[in-house]
RNA sequence: GGGUGCAUAGCUCAGCGGUAGAGCACUCGCCUUACAAGCGAGGGGUCACUGGUUCGAACCCAGUUGCGCCCACCA
């Protein structure tokens, strides 16, 4: 079938890296074989079709003519080798819709992800996978996105963010959960507000030119163009989201919300307004909350002042000289003893003529610089907090953009020209007692946009934090949600448990604007998403709001909060938060404080945003440096899905996530993962070849006959699952990833696969009957269809492509989760097997000694096997080592030992006695090492007497073998020195 | 200033009381009929330093040094 329905071109797939030449030689197509007339579901039988066609031309590897029936053709040619193979465009148009193919199809022999990818993720989203249901009676599993900006894009540490929960949510969704991963977007305030102004100054426009009203049509024209960006590359990342239930945080429904959160929490008393120190960006000109300031040590300089002269002469340091224009005061330490007789006079402030005066006040340090200093209330927060203490008038020096207001020879100033203006004149008029430069001390930095931060005493909306603060921390403290890992909710706790009132008002367009108006004799009145405004004579509030108050509100929010929908009560609370670390305090806390007050309702086990939160770290690259642009050391995610495929950059990025921990990423680790799942892509077309049957259980009659690798593979299986089943409920991606690998590689692969393949050909065995060999195609079929399996949620689109191949199954999305059979360790099984593998390593190391070409046949006797557990195995070691038996003319030049057999070789000529001296006499050296130790350890009267029986035997058997290796390997190297 | 974490093979990390592990990198040999994006074999570490506890410490305790991160209103 499949020669005559495929183009020649296409039939290479086969074979293709044939060398040149040797292909026009080989013999036509040969007739198929029984599958051929099977046109079931069943998957292609490879063993019909391997050797039939060896008419490949003779391109060398890396087509990606894609096998598909016609109706996905679509863009199949991806010439050029598979790291060109393109991207394949996000969101796949209908053409290639409908449900995913179980139809049988052939494997190329090299995974190319691009074409799969793009066609799979259409093809799940047709089929409606990740469609969540609101009426389903199975157990909810929620996720929700973490919004990303609007403005943004994927970058390498949403691919992180994403592939982590993709995972969780495939893997559930399989064990039969109701899966929901919501995705969305966020309106991202000052960012996108920037990104717009940013537009605008290429047209060589502002804002204000604009109008308030035109600027925001302009931001969401912005958005509508672009916003749909990180989407698509959702897409391409294999993100299995419910694309139905889409949000964006100024939606209607969203804004509704907000507008709900925002007038409970004001009828509750809990929003207020007042006049306080905030922090201010001028560039960005609005406030900013505390979180939003990122402090560094910046080289400043401290100068102390001397203000008042004579007798009411005191010296005060400051990094800020300009801000003395605004001082009402001077604060000192009320015990202090040098200034006691000045407290509750006036010295004059110099450059001004204002007489300011000296206050008494308990936070002044008097160890700290003169003891004494400046108070600016309007500047400072301290000094704020002091200048209410003494009832001190605030002057305000510097306007929104930082410039100088104080009518005289600084005005217009910026404050960092004014700064060394006013130093010059206090030079000048002898002021300056003492100059320290460079001074470091932390600085606060706008965490948009770098400026330094202005504390500037403005009107502003807070959130009152206390009882909404403790309720949070009281959620994590009574374990109504876990924290993952948990050392990370000490940090949570410090900063829930000590939190400033949150300052949510910004002078900004784009956002939700306060629901605030005004009257023009006072009244404030706050108006809900129902009520109509005020009318005549009433101003809305201008401002609007923190973007991170409608994130707040994202769990319950995105699910139709304030009403009481179908939606909001299937799938709230969520289920894990899964977020990086560094915004524990900007989203998580404040989900928790939003979630428990909205949602208090519903009791306190139910009014929780999520049950876990599973923190992850920052990527870092290859040297562990944290990836920056300037540094020039990012990674693209979509330059790797397109060169190395979607599955190796989410399985690189899995694979270096543990809880709370930092994932280094470089190219030669995505390359390793594109290894794998080519790996698994030859695995699997291997066992198609071979027949592997992933069909039916095995019967305890079956078990009762199964061979020794086979009972060995089920058990490591099953082991395989339960350990990946606890890792990933502790959020142990990292460790779960490893596990998987090893086993499909190291254990699957390497070992089971090899032991399997002369069953499969029913080579030398005698005891391989047609029962055996169907035995381990089944078992063969379902290590692997449950391999496949459990990596899918890692990996999707690769194990889709060949579990569906493998069992003809509609979807490996939709398959269920294994389970670890209760029966199937065998530890007797293992042991055999992990006997034989020393057996087979230590001849292995003989004929790589030997120089001996692995596929030279080398005829040798075996002795001692008899009595051993090996005994049944010595057809299969002898096939993995290329072992003959012994015939005529047998003349053994060379013997192994292990796992107490003999191996006599004869190796047909004169063995290097130099290597096999080296050898031998680098075992010895290890095997006296050995009983070295344990001598030392068992001559130690103490420890014989005090460790415990179990640690005394080890070592005495160790040390009897280590001996026995020793008089073996002495006895070998003498008869070497024999003639 | 207060917390907190980390120092193990060239790199990134796992191991956390009983004689050192993985991936990648490296060396040698192989196109062995799933895979050269592969196979086989191998080299490489006084587990930061100093003390202590213990029969026994990479692992527990104390201190030292060096990095890192978080928080912070000391002018």
């Amino acid at each position: 079938m499949i020669a005559k329905d495929f183009p020649p071109s296409a039939r290479k797939i086969l074979r293709d890296h044939e060398r040149p030449g040797e292909a026009g030689a080989r013999a036509p197509p040969q007739a198929l074989g029984t599958a051929a007339t099977d046109r079931s579901p069943r998957p292609l039988d490879f063993a019909d079709v391997t050797t039939a066609d060896h008419t490949a031309p003779a391109e060398h590897s890396g087509p990606a003519e894609h096998f598909g029936p016609a109706e996905h053709a679509g863009p199949a040619e991806h010439a050029g080798p598979a790291e060109h193979a393109g991207p394949a465009g996000p969101a796949r148009p209908a053409e290639h819709a409908g449900p995913p193919s179980a139809e049988p199809r052939q494997l190329p022999p090299q995974y190319v992800p691009g074409e799969v990818e793009s066609r799979r993720y259409a093809g799940w989203v047709d089929a409606g996978y990740f469609t969540a249901d609101a009426a389903s009676d199975a157990p909810a599993f929620t996720i929700m996105i973490p919004p990303p900006n609007v403005t943004g894009s994927l970058h390498i540490g949403h691919a992180l963010d994403h592939t982590l929960i993709d995972a969780l949510t495939r893997r559930r969704r399989m064990q039969g959960y109701n899966a929901l991963w919501l995705p969305g977007t966020d309106h991202a305030g000052i960012a996108t507000q920037n990104v717009v102004e940013r537009e605008l100054a290429g047209e060589g426009l502002s804002r204000h030119d604009l109008g308030r009203e035109e600027f925001v049509h302009r931001v969401w024209q912005w958005k509508a163009t672009y916003g749909g960006k990180i989407g698509s590359q959702m897409r391409r990342l294999g993100d299995g989201v419910d694309w139905t239930r889409e949000r964006f945080t100024m939606d209607d429904g969203l804004s509704r919300a907000v507008q709900t959160m925002f007038k409970r929490l004001f009828d509750d008393g809990l929003i207020y307004r007042a006049d306080r120190i905030i922090n201010w960006c001028p560039r960005c000109m609005t406030a900013l909350s505390d979180i939003e300031v990122d402090h560094s040590d910046d080289e400043g300089e401290l100068v102390s002042v001397r203000y008042g002269d004579g007798d009411t002469a005191v010296v005060v340091a400051t990094t800020r000289v300009e801000t003395m224009l605004g001082d009402t005061a001077v604060a000192v330490h009320p015990d202090d003893p040098r200034y006691a007789s000045l407290v509750g006079k006036t010295v004059e402030l110099p450059l001004t003529g204002r007489r300011i005066p000296v206050v008494a006040d308990p936070h002044v340090d008097p160890e700290f610089g003169t003891g004494a200093v400046k108070v600016t209330p309007a500047h400072d927060p301290d000094d704020f907090e002091i200048g209410r203490r003494h009832d001190l008038p605030s002057l305000t020096i510097m306007d929104e953009r930082g410039v100088i207001t104080v009518a005289g020879p600084f005005e217009g100033l910026d404050r960092f020209e004014a700064r060394p203006a006013v130093l010059a004149a206090l030079r000048e008029q002898g002021r300056v007692e003492k100059e320290i430069r460079p001074y470091l001390h932390a600085v606060g930095h706008c965490d948009r946009c770098g400026t330094t931060v202005e504390p500037r005493l403005s009107l502003q909306w807070f959130v009152k934090v206390g009882p909404l603060a403790k309720a949070a921390g009281d959620a994590v403290r009574d374990g109504r949600v876990r924290i993952f890992p948990a050392q990370l909710a000490a940090r949570y706790f410090d900063w829930v448990d000590d939190m400033h009132d949150w300052c949510i008002s910004r002078q900004l367009w784009w956002g939700h604007r306060i629901p605030v108006w005004y009257a023009e004799d006072g009244q404030v009145r706050c108006v809900g998403p129902d009520e109509e405004p005020p009318g005549e004579g009433w101003t809305r509030d201008p401002d609007v709001l923190d973007t991170w108050f409608s994130s707040a509100l994202w769990p319950f929010s995105t699910l139709g909060w304030p009403d009481d929908t179908a939606d909001l009560r299937a799938f709230y609370p969520t289920s894990v938060l899964v977020t990086g670390y560094d915004i524990l305090f900007f989203w998580v806390a404040r989900m928790m404080l939003f979630g428990l007050y909205a949602m208090a309702a519903g009791g306190a086990e139910r009014a929780v945003p999520f049950r876990q939160v599973a923190l992850h770290g920052l990527v870092r690259d290859a040297q562990g440096k944290k990836m920056s642009k300037s540094r020039g050391n990012t990674v693209d995610p979509l330059d790797w899905i397109d060169r190395f495929g979607a599955d190796a950059t989410r399985f690189t990025l899995a694979r270096g996530a543990s809880p709370g921990g930092d994932v280094a990423l470089s190219e030669e680790w995505v390359a390793g993962a594109r290894n794998f799942c080519n790996k698994l892509w030859n695995a699997a077309r291997f066992a198609l070849m071979n027949g592997a049957d992933a069909g039916g259980e095995l019967s305890a009659a079956d078990r009762a006959e199964l061979s020794v690798p086979d009972r060995w593979i089920l058990s490591r299986l099953a082991a395989v699952i339960a350990e990946t089943d606890a890792l990933f409920e502790e959020f142990e991606f990292a460790k779960a990833c490893d596990v998987i690998y090893h086993f499909a590689w190291d254990e699957f692969c390497d070992w089971y696969l090899e032991l399997a393949k002369p069953v499969l050909a029913s080579k030398g065995l005698a005891s391989a009957g047609e029962a055996a060999v169907g035995l381990t195609r089944r078992v063969l079929g379902h290590v692997l269809d449950q391999l496949l399996r459990l990596i899918h949620p890692v990996m999707p689109f690769v194990t889709e492509e060949l579990w569906t191949a493998l069992t003809g199954g509609e979807s490996v999305v939709v398959a269920d989760w294994p389970t670890a059979a209760a029966d199937a360790a065998d530890p007797a099984a293992e042991a055999v097997v992990e006997s034989l593998m020393r057996l087979v390593t230590g001849i292995r190391r003989f004929r790589a000694d030997q120089g001996l070409r692995p596929a030279q046949p080398v005829p040798a006797a075996f002795t001692g096997i008899a009595d051993s557990p090996l005994a049944p195995h010595e057809a299969s070691i002898r096939a993995l080592l290329r072992l003959t038996g012994p015939a005529d003319g047998f003349s053994p030049n060379a013997a192994v030992q292990a796992e107490g057999v003999t191996v006599e070789l004869d190796t047909s000529s004169a063995i290097d006695v130099v290597a096999e001296r080296r050898r031998l006499a680098k075992e010895l050296a290890a095997a006296q090492a050995d009983a070295e130790v344990s001598q030392r350890k068992l001559s130690s009267q103490s420890f014989v007497e005090k460790a415990p029986a179990a640690v005394v035997a080890k070592s005495r058997e160790r040390l009897a073998t280590a001996q026995a290796e020793i008089a073996r390997l002495e006895e070998r190297l003498a008869a070497l020195a024999a003639p």
